[in-house]
DNA sequence: CGCGTAATTGAAAAGTATCAACACTGGTGG
DNA sequence: CCACCAGTGTTGATACTTTTCAATTACGCG
């Protein structure tokens, strides 16, 4: 649920410590919105350490989660490609560090680094793969079946995000998570 | 609603001209299965002509689909990244006619001609941008908003695509789908 | 303590799915 | 030419799920 990269980013651990390139860093307190949806920066971020949420927010104030970013996961980078502004909102949720790229720079190594070409192709293609059957699976499974799939995926769940981030994953009012999470709780006693 | 990427089949046929590489083709006849989900395929399709759907079934075999794919949308590219079993199945709406690629020669391509290899890092990027405001879009809003959308994209729709494809797209059922039209239609002829 | 934010819950309203029946169409064979 | 069939589209009634709205509680922090 929480997704990574780790090749990605020991890959550009490893860049960074030879110092051929000039690789930003920065450091994001809790709870700050880094990119605000179709608004243009650039800036391509990869995340050393942390937790990001990447989210759209509709014309009545709804948040729908896209995912969480965690360790090796790059934000920023469609823009890159498509000379657009952003679709997603992204704010960190703890603390966040990452690596800062510059478009330019991010060029530059996709042309010159085959190696890190193919591991921002990989990437790409993940998040593709990753998107896909979970809009299927959440309208095809009742709330329950979806959040008990999430507590198996991560059983720290509720002690790392507040409720209304993991709703809104699901794509559910605050409401009918709580429904949900109260009748498993109920069958469990059962038992 | 129906996607395509010009450049992407443009730069395509002048390859396929010049002759340089072997890349193949392929015919398929309406309503063909091209790939099966959880299957493994040695190649990838670049849509000449006609239209595909890309589709998840879940358990209930209800289908749930991603996009449809016009002239010069590939698919089976994903599995070439990360060496594992297709997600989605394709299908054929019409008749299709496809360019077709070895995963090695499409490797091959990836690393020798820097144009192919934007080229197709562009078309992922759009996937993914493409992909994340839909479902958004499908929870924030009753399914008449979300027809009347399609309908202005795209007049045509429901002389080229069954009534099924249409609601599955949309996430809802043939029943829904109706009823949204026919309260669309009421509305139109009291003005 | 008091404040703001997050979490919880109930009741009513809205939206959607399910199920079942029926209409329309094009093609096939008697 | 008609009867039949399969596939697709249409519609009504009902049951179920989720949202909306509103009220209350719990928690962390200056």
């Amino acid at each position: 649920m929480i997704r990574t990269n780790q090749s990605l980013i020991s890959y550009i651990r490893t860049l960074d410590n030879k110092g051929t390139y000039g690789i930003g860093a920065s450091i994001f307190e809790p709870k700050t919105t880094i990119f605000r949806q179709n608004h243009r920066y650039g800036k391509v971020y990869v995340i050393k350490r942390g937790i990001a949420k990447c989210y759209i927010t509709d014309e009545n104030g709804r948040e729908f989660i896209q995912e969480f970013l965690g360790e090796g996961m790059e934000f920023g980078e469609l823009e890159v490609f498509s000379d657009k502004s952003t679709i997603c909102s992204v704010a960190s949720i703890n603390e966040v560090e990452a690596f800062c790229f510059t478009h330019s720079l991010y060029k530059q190594l996709l042309e010159e680094d085959s190696t890190f070409n193919k591991l921002i192709m990989k990437g790409l293609a993940d998040k593709i793969r990753y998107k896909a059957p979970r809009h299927s699976y959440q309208h095809s499974y009742p709330i329950e079946d979806n959040v008990l799939r999430l507590q198996k995926l991560f059983p720290q769940l509720t002690e790392i995000l507040p409720k209304k981030d993991i709703a809104n994953y699901i794509g559910v009012t605050t409401r009918s998570l709580n429904r949900a999470l109260k009748e498993l709780r109920q069958k469990n006693d059962g038992n």
